[in-house]
DNA sequence: AACCTGACGGACA
DNA sequence: CTGTCCGCCAGGT
């Protein structure tokens, strides 16, 4: 059951793909740079991830900087999982089990011209 | 085509 | 803090 990648997912796919290690974006982040209405669209895109980790969906969080879900999960050992990957790379947590913002990755932008 | 569903986010109670 | 509501839009059925 297996599904192209569709052009949308392969926007998003390639872009985090430049997040670098030890920082994170965020779900609304990513939407707004591929300038996408819907945040929740790019969650649905990573929900999934076909190529992990070579996509490292794990790098991607809520806009509240918490953790956001991870491996199709929003909660339990899965989500877990991905904190302590995001720890292992460097991304540090405050007390409250949220990114600390000093982590959060900015996207390079530029466009056309307006 | 006509719904339904989300790893969302912001507003509000 | 919790929970509800609504707008958003790509994908699935």
């Amino acid at each position: 059951m297996s599904r192209p990648p569709t052009d949308f997912e392969i926007r998003v796919y390639d872009l985090i793909s430049t997040i670098p290690k030890g920082k994170v974006s965020t779900y609304a982040l990513v939407a707004r740079a591929l300038d996408c209405g819907s945040n929740q669209a790019v969650g649905q895109a990573l929900r999934r991830n076909p190529f992990a980790p070579r996509v490292p969906c794990h790098r991607v969080v809520s806009a509240a900087l918490t953790l956001g879900g991870f491996n199709g999960h929003r909660d339990g050992d899965e989500l877990a999982r991905k904190r302590r990957m995001l720890e292992e790379e460097g991304v540090r947590f405050d007390a409250q089990g949220r990114v600390h913002p000093a982590c959060i990755h900015v996207f390079q932008e530029w466009w056309p011209a307006p």
